[in-house]
DNA sequence: CTTCCAATTTGTCCAAGACAAACAATCCAA
DNA sequence: TTGGATTGTTTGTCTTGGACAAATTGGAAG
């Protein structure tokens, strides 16, 4: 069904991209791509070149540009036009961590052994709050940018991601057992869209190092649930992460929708690198774009509320 | 858009209940269920209550109902239909765990702290594998059938969920990093298709606490990378972990073109209670449907290979 | 420089039809 | 009675083409 000789089927490329069916078709017959070839069956069938270049389109997409003035665009401008962010990311990753090209190099060479190694040094040398910070971030950033330019696969992707979301949460259960009276009682997740949950992980052990008892409910939680944890747990942040993956308008539905129901004394936190944040600013909303802001975020909650 | 009087868009439902925009369409036409009503744009608009059953639809046809016999019952005799399975797997949770309904309390009452104290004091007194085998298994079944039938909401299944992982990992993490030049080498991971994690976790105690070295690739790996990853990390075994919220053509379907591509010498392994597993006999798959045959499957590897 | 309105862009929905693959049922021979 | 092949039915997913609200842009007027 699926490796049929040159191409993919439309269901396959819409898992692949997350790009629908509807979206699919319509992108191909107003600016004339994709252009999918058809099987005996008159199905249309994508090559993996155009998959490859889909994949792409969605990420500049999902960055703010729209699909009239790129999608008919060759595939080496668009990955141009990539290259602006990716100056930008790429300085954020300063030379203070050397140590980060070296375990970019240990991930391609498959030796997991080796970087687990030397993620468990670093956490024992700088401690939790500065490991993730001036540590795995700048490391993240690398990896996140070694996979959109194709300079690691998928399936190093996934072994990175689960070592570090191993000795993350290696970590966070060995702290202790939250201080069980303090405040503010914070509920993390990501909503149904967003299937990462480095961020949060990450998000999690900050709070916890500034001393705020965490509850943490995973990924991909309905709004609705994430309302009634608010009140079984007697919460007083709720903190979402939010990655690129998903479109800007899903993320701001889900935001929108989730402070009207949740109870106005309870603050509602975003954090991750998502465009939507900058375009269109949402009452009752607090954006925290970088895990160093959360300690400040904190006092002032503290400075508020005790 | 989601919250609107009186229903929700196709969009929504299909996320929740997994089932496409095209099947609610057309079991409308052929069935006469599910009979949405219309918005001012003329839009299919379903409450609440038809999604609840839809639930319970996608959920009897996952487990081998055909939608011509049961999607036009009235709810009760469906509830009554998985009434039977429910029987069989609540006989599989012995007495010898009043434990785990203890647990279960516990996690009604949202006391984190409280079941964490005994998942930790389990572990501590029944050793990895025993904790897994005898104590945790049949707690999930509990936790499983108590969501299937509503007594817990999702956010409870969440956190039940978040905590078993993260017991699981940090166990995992802190075993002795496996015997280096041992065999077999197993890759662990899900198809692109379930995002269930769990089942992989206990997979993999299994498999270390039986010597074998371990790499996991966590969930949702493409079958490409699948391959990939076994050349790359000189694999001998691919275990794939599954759960009966994907249809059973997915499942089928990804083993079957995993094993095409994936080198003769590779075992691949099947694991998990998937209905779709009687059904049809895969070559060259080996399917492992209850965690305590791993060590009997990793005896007879040995007695072959080594 | 801001505010407002009109034009354009864009994703998602709808309808009805088609068809292969999976499944059930029947029949025939051993 | 069992086993295997053949026929009929069920079912999910694909197709085309049309429609339209929501979001965004561009320009004009204050």
């Amino acid at each position: 069904m699926s490796s049929v000789d040159g191409g993919v089927t439309i269901a396959a490329v819409e898992r692949d991209t997350g790009i629908g069916k509807d979206t699919l078709r319509i992108w191909e017959r107003r600016y004339g791509f994709p252009a999918p070839g058809r099987n005996s069956f008159g199905e249309r069938t994508y090559p993996a070149t155009q998959v490859d270049k889909l994949r792409v389109v969605k990420r500049l997409i999902d960055a703010g540009f729209r699909p009239g003035r790129i999608v008919a665009l060759p595939l080496d401008e668009l990955v141009q036009m990539g290259g602006a962010s990716r100056e930008a990311a790429l300085s954020r990753v300063p030379a203070s961590v050397p140590e980060a090209q070296a375990c970019l190099e240990l991930l391609r060479a498959h030796d997991l052994g080796g970087l687990r190694r030397r993620f468990d040094l670093a956490l024992m040398h700088l401690g939790l709050g500065r490991f993730i910070a001036e540590w795995l971030t700048p490391l993240n950033t690398l990896v996140g940018e070694a996979w959109i330019h194709g300079q690691i696969a998928i399936f190093e992707e996934h072994a990175y991601t689960e070592l570090v979301q191993r000795t993350l949460q290696h970590a966070l259960h060995s702290l202790p057992s939250s201080t069980e009276g303090s405040r503010p009682r914070v509920l993390l997740t990501t909503l149904r869209d967003e299937p990462h949950g480095l961020g949060l992980l990450m998000a999690e052990a900050q709070l916890l190092v500034q001393g705020a008892p965490c509850t943490s409910l995973g990924i991909q939680t309905p709004v609705a649930d994430v309302v009634r944890a608010g009140v079984a747990f007697n919460i007083d942040i709720v903190a979402l992460s939010f990655t690129a993956c998903n479109g800007p308008n899903a993320v701001l539905n889900g935001l929108a929708e989730l402070r009207e129901l949740l109870p106005a004394h309870v603050e509602l936190w975003a954090g991750g690198a998502v465009a939507a944040f900058e375009r269109r600013h949402l009452p009752g909303v607090r954006i925290v774009p970088e895990l160093a802001l959360i300690a400040s975020e904190m006092q002032r909650w503290r400075a508020l509320h005790l």
